[in-house]
DNA sequence: CCCGGCATCATCCGATCGGCTATCCGGGGT
DNA sequence: ACCCCGGATAGCCGATCGGATGATGCCGGG
């Protein structure tokens, strides 16, 4: 019975979250949090330390490293843990980078507890754990011929939301003017626009960019 | 010593912040959460049956009426307890809105617990409770005047998002190409942008336009 | 192993935008 | 009565954008 208690560690910025997944987690007889951390550095030396089986990853973690970058750090140690990020945000992009950081599962903060702890259990056994709302999203774009923005896109949707023209993009990115150029022809394609309004519009419509 | 005890409730509609500000809460020796709601409607009700000192809301409740309204609903009752908004953005839409439906206190999530606890005493006595981030933002608001913009603005904006030229706006909306220009660089000048795509976003994030 | 997607860069060119300046008109507030 | 503001209009011009086209290197899946 060396798996009889699933050893958990908290990651996220909002002391009011912790103490709350702490609260209802500590109430479940099987499961026990022994560590939180508030950004990322904290998160590796307590994973370190504790050696959980299960992290609780918030996915924006105030200044520094976010928590995609953190659960690639936490899965990079040795005996990983495994990783379910629990956070308020589900876009395209959020959940995308997560799973490819490593993530186990992912689940939205106004989860129910029940599903919580199931999903933590779940996540414990190396199951993969998806909020509803976010399964739904990841099959319809499966379905749908998905026009998957690439990362470097959505940097360039961010600088063209904060209304830079191609060559301040350019210089922030450390690219060329023709570069730019070439990601937004991409990025009209894909998202069905022909004007830089329109992609921010579009972007923001389709949880690409948070408003 | 009637006051002894501050009683407060909790509208949020994650199970997970309730518990978590109900776990810092109850510990403190003179407050007792007397009641939890998950969205407006039981708002209203717990707030009418336990009729606490200081209501702690959220501002986005999922579905439904949001933490704006509900504040003016809870402060429309008899005997209208304080209402300090606890919520993880600070947008000056949400800010202002807040205040005019009655809030009595803004906070953020990411705020430390003393602070928290601070600010419930605070409201409880009637002060006017700010968080740093916030109050510096409403300041600076203050000091400039308050960029309304016009409907034949909003409604260059809201083509604006659908990528439209101005030829197209001017199509559209039955007047000269030179006028849309026009209201364009009114626009421009409120929302302190020089771009089309960074007029849409700030629109957008404004609440302006509806994504 | 090859194809496709991603990221990078380059040119050319017509269309469009954004800033500037000025005018006109009607309505609401002082 | 007067003035300010929102709305509408005009012209000019340099800067920028967007489309078309083509090319290179890298990586990962079939």
């Amino acid at each position: 019975m060396v798996e009889q208690h699933i050893r958990v560690v908290l990651v996220d910025d909002h002391p009011v979250v912790r103490a709350g997944v702490r609260a209802l987690v500590d109430a479940q007889d099987d499961l026990d949090v022994v560590g939180e951390a508030a950004d990322s550095a904290q998160a590796v030396a307590v994973v370190g330390e504790t050696k959980p089986d299960v992290v609780l990853m918030d996915l924006s973690l105030g200044e520094g490293p976010g928590g995609a970058e953190t659960t690639r750090l936490v899965r990079d140690l040795p005996e990983p843990p495994q990783v379910l990020v629990l956070t308020t945000y589900d876009t395209e992009a959020d959940v995308l980078e997560a799973v490819d950081a490593g993530a186990a599962g992912y689940l939205l903060k106004d989860a129910p507890p029940d599903e919580l702890f199931r999903a933590i259990r779940g996540t414990a056994r190396g199951e993969t754990v998806l909020a509803p709302s976010v399964a739904t999203r990841l099959l319809q774009r499966a379905a749908s011929p998905a026009p998957k923005v690439s990362p470097r896109e959505v940097e360039i949707l961010r600088l063209l939301a904060k209304g830079l023209g191609n060559k301040e993009m350019a210089r922030e990115l450390l690219v060329s003017e023709a570069t730019v150029k070439s990601h937004l022809s991409h990025i009209y394609t894909k998202l069905g626009v022909d004007t830089r309004a329109g992609a921010v519009a579009t972007a923001i419509e389709r949880r690409i960019l948070r408003p």
